[in-house]
DNA sequence: CCAAGGATAGAAAGCGCTTTCCATCGGAGG
DNA sequence: CCTCCGATGGAAAGCGCTTTCTATCCTTGG
């Protein structure tokens, strides 16, 4: 049978009372009780019983961290902050270590919310939603029920590159101003001087697309230049490679595409080269993002920076309560463009 | 306070089993009772106790994925496929769902443990291992040690990509063919007559980086070839970068450059290039694992394919005990040489 | 030398669920 | 019409831990 906590109190010949505090750490024990209960700990190799802990405790030390896309880069990278930055901040009760659990919800509603209910089981001692989320009104109502439960319950909340759920108030929010990030990326390429720019989005309903979206045409609008072809597709190389004969088809003479982010750009650039054209020569072609590969890319890629590693950082820590929310709940955090190869002048 | 299975047994008119019994299906129960309880449920927003369930019935509906670094495609594809994979064959307890949850352990031993110990804790259902092991000896013990424990205690454990461990018989493994594959890169390379190949490997001590870098020396010895300079670094980017000026200093005349991996290979294009050389004109690069954005690298990088997520998705059947374990326990997966444009014959 | 108070440790009552017996009820078979 | 059995539902005993409330013991001050 297993080692249970009551074992080690008779073989410290102490009470269970007394292991438990040793073991919590949150009580005054005697340094000699001490030590013969983490010897019997060690002796008889015993370890705590996570569900009985936390259901005596009503709390446990599980954070969960949901994303859209495991797989992605953009998403692993601010994850893997995250859960350092918790592993770091080993404030638990009796300073417990948490565990940072990462949930792929493959940008499915359905599946967000089955993770949310399943970390409401565990009872998490904190969420984390990374990236953006679905703009459907019904999936955006239950989302906001169940975060404001998980709240209620004395679960941390946490928004990482994701808006505030209307009707949420609970959680802290750390949003990337893809707006912003966009718009100046446009007028990078306005600046250049090319009138006929192509755009391939995300999946529409995101806000993360919405938001890029918006500020490619601001930059449009307030330059007076007309919107050229869109198209949406998933955050992957595929869509962009794909999109980009879609928008040649669309129109011609485009000189430049802005792409969703940088793994969709790779895939439109990877298309235009491979209907003989030159970039930027014949077409400049920009990201978002600035994942690592994106520097290494042929011509290297003009994209929006985000502070990945630092804002998931940001989020294991409010998620910890190390690191005090921002005033109003909710901080804007800016993308920084970045100029490299891919953009240039159009010919002519 | 919080609504609990006594809640909704007064409720429904019925007795606490008869809601947990409807709850996990696994015991008759009339269809009118059924009904009534299920309404009570959703009327009073009721949801498990996952700790206390847990504690009752002595398993949780956790299942642990360990990975060396989120961050890195190559796990982040495996994991996804693990993840969708369990969320697939829900045979839980009463068919409930299970909650995949992935660890980083940023490759670090003690890490592992902590994570392996914190599953422990919470009875994890099932375990998965992915990636490389570090070979020190005494870590590979308390790793054994462990692993037969949570074998012991029901958990089940899938080695993906790891071989097994010396001492532990408990855990079916899927392990990657890393020798073979590296073998019939290097001899893809002797083939189109390069004779100086500069290796930049993995870090030491990691089963991986070993394997991988045997199938080379094989290669080289078969072909009677002397081996040229090797350096070892973490799997990423900068890694190649600056392993690539190292190896041309080691050898100015190399012809070939062989990387740990395909991330890795893009780090010693880019510090090619910047040194003015042409590719593969000048020096010919390979990688390792096929990535997405491999293809898409100028020049298309010659690499070895792993079929990353056909594995991860067997790992997380094997973890749900949806699919038979491989004969003896360990199965040996093959990769594909996939030659593409960054390699190619010499110059003169 | 005695009372008071701090420092430790124990007793015991749950935490919310699962599950093993049992009890009950209605109908089939004799 | 009575017995027996299958189908259902309830009672209650834990699962292994945390934590409040007490009990002790030793130290300290008067």
């Amino acid at each position: 049978m297993t080692v249970t906590l009551a074992d080690v109190a008779a073989r410290a010949r102490v009470s269970p009372a007394t292991v438990s505090r040793v073991l919590n750490g949150n009580y005054p024990v005697a340094e000699a009780t001490r030590e013969r209960v983490l010897r019997a700990v060690d002796e008889l190799d015993y370890v705590l019983n996570g569900p009985a802990s936390a259901l005596a405790a009503a709390t446990s030390d599980l954070v969960g961290v949901l994303v859209n896309d495991i797989a992605d880069p953009f998403f692993g990278i601010m994850a893997s902050a995250a859960q350092s930055a918790i592993g770091e901040s080993a404030t638990g009760r009796g300073g417990g270590e948490k565990l940072a659990v990462v949930c792929n919800t493959g940008g499915s509603a359905e599946r967000e919310l089955t993770y949310l209910t399943l970390l409401q089981r565990q009872r998490a001692a904190a969420v984390i939603l990374m990236g953006g989320s679905l703009e459907d009104p019904e999936h955006l109502a239950a989302t906001a029920g169940k975060l404001t439960k998980l709240a209620e319950a004395g679960t941390r909340v946490v928004l990482c590159g994701r808006p505030p759920t209307p009707g949420d108030a609970s959680a802290a929010a750390l949003v990337f101003d893809n707006r912003t990030g966009a718009r100046r990326l446009t007028e990078h390429l306005l600046g250049l001087g090319h009138r006929r720019i192509g755009y391939v989005a995300g999946p529409a309903d995101r806000t993360t697309t919405r938001h890029r979206l918006e500020g490619h045409r601001d930059a449009l609008a307030a330059a007076g230049v007309a919107e050229g072809p869109t198209v949406h597709g998933p955050y992957d190389r595929a869509s962009g490679h794909g999109a980009a004969a879609e928008l040649l088809a669309r129109d011609p003479h485009l000189t430049a595409v802005v792409a969703a982010n940088d793994t969709v750009a790779l895939g439109v650039c990877a298309a235009l080269r491979e209907r003989g054209l030159s970039l930027p020569g014949d077409v400049s072609v920009a990201g978002f993002d600035d994942l690592p590969f994106s520097v290494d890319a042929v011509p290297a890629l003009t994209t929006v920076r985000l502070p990945l590693h630092e804002t998931g950082a940001r989020a294991g820590r409010l998620a910890m309560g190390a690191e005090e929310p921002p005033a109003g709940g909710v901080e804007r955090v800016p993308g920084e463009l970045v100029v490299r190869g891919s953009t240039g002048a159009p010919r002519g």
